[in-house]
RNA sequence: GCCUGGGUAGCUCAGUUGGUAGAGCAGCGGACUGAAAAUCCGCGUGUCGGUGGUUCGAUUCCGCCCCUGGGCA
């Protein structure tokens, strides 16, 4: 075996998941999903998550095991990818990780600090300080705390301050030191083959529209209407498309309207995507290509050239 | 055909009492360690419709032309 692991990477609508199907079926593989959003279950149409006829193919693990009314994290997402991936490794077949979110490959190559979980009740208070006191006082009060931490955030940066906070409120030590410590890291001491699929700019943005038409005709709609209630502080929520489809239905958007920002929103999604791939997935091997024949072929020659 | 409003950034528009122009959105660049499809930061990209005139100087004033919204016929 040339390697043990395949990390396929890419922008949203850049085409990854028929790749790696056609890599899972040339090297006895299973897909195992590293996507934020396609983790969750109820929004198949809306996260693009592969079908049953792709799951009938190869074995698809953590694509919508989790209900969209919980949350999620990239802790979560490192214990769940760990134990998939012994799973499919003890079956003989080969992990291919697809993908969009840095974040969670980050979890897979390189670990998360090992923070205690930071108690509901604790993330609640520092949410409502911050409302009652507002983000300047906040960030100030924070400062007060964990100046190192503060040096490199900003007042607005709302959710990496409010994690901040947390962390120090938990644990009683600034995030910057937790930081500095090393997790596990999962594919530690595996042979990784790992792919960037990055089609042009323009091409991109063709697919992203072309997808988003097919999400509506394929039902988004009532897929958002079945979401109406969800809980606005869960991840789920903050799916591209959702809020916009559901402002249809609340008759405060036309659906051509919707379906415009959905796409601009998504076109936004995929730019700072390939601003973290560009800038962390350095030593990655970037593929240009279109065809999803010819990217399989260079996936393939580059594992064979590993051995 | 006549009257009238308008043609300025990719889009919607502001502005210049004459000294070559700026907002929002889009776009582009960047950051990113447990919400990451999140969160945050930076950047104006322009024959100011065309042409002639007045002027040291015109996107701005004047003439003509073109395009366009509305009204009257």
């Amino acid at each position: 075996m040339r390697a043990d692991v395949v990390l396929i990477a890419g922008p949203t609508a850049g085409g990854k998941s028929a790749v790696a199907l056609a890599l899972a079926k040339q090297l006895n593989g299973a897909l195992i999903n590293a996507d934020s959003m396609q983790v969750y279950g109820d929004v198949r149409i809306l996260t693009a998550r592969p079908d049953d006829s792709a799951s009938s193919v190869a074995p698809h693990y953590l694509y919508g095991h989790v209900s969209a009314h919980e949350p999620y994290s990239a802790a979560r997402y490192q214990t769940d990818a760990v134990r998939a991936s012994n799973t499919v490794r003890a079956a003989g077949q080969m992990p291919l990780f697809v993908g969009g979110t840095g974040l969670y490959f980050g979890a897979l190559t390189d670990g998360l600090a090992e923070i205690p979980p930071v108690p509901e009740t604790i993330r609640a208070a520092m949410k409502a300080r911050r409302m009652e006191i507002g983000a300047e006082a906040f960030f100030l009060e924070f400062g007060s705390l964990d100046p190192e931490t503060a040096a490199r955030l900003r007042p607005s940066d709302t959710q990496r301050v409010l994690r901040a906070r947390e962390v120090f409120e938990a644990t009683g030590l600034p995030l910057s030191t937790w930081q500095r410590t090393r997790g596990a890291v999962p594919l530690a001491g595996m042979k990784l083959a790992r792919f960037v699929l990055s089609p042009p700019r323009a091409e991109l943005h063709r697919r992203i529209d072309a997808r988003f038409e097919q999400m509506v005709l394929a039902g988004a709609v009532e897929e958002a209407s079945r979401l109406k209630n969800i809980d606005p502080a869960l991840p789920a929520s903050k799916l591209l498309g959702l809020r916009e489809l559901q402002q249809v239905l609340d008759g405060k958007l036309t659906l051509e309207a919707a379906k415009s920002a959905a796409k601009t929103a998504t076109r936004q999604y995929a730019k700072r995507q390939l601003t973290w791939f560009r800038h962390r997935m350095t030593d990655w091997t970037w593929i240009e290509a279109l065809d999803l024949g010819e990217i399989a072929e260079r996936i393939l020659r580059e594992l064979r050239a590993m051995e």
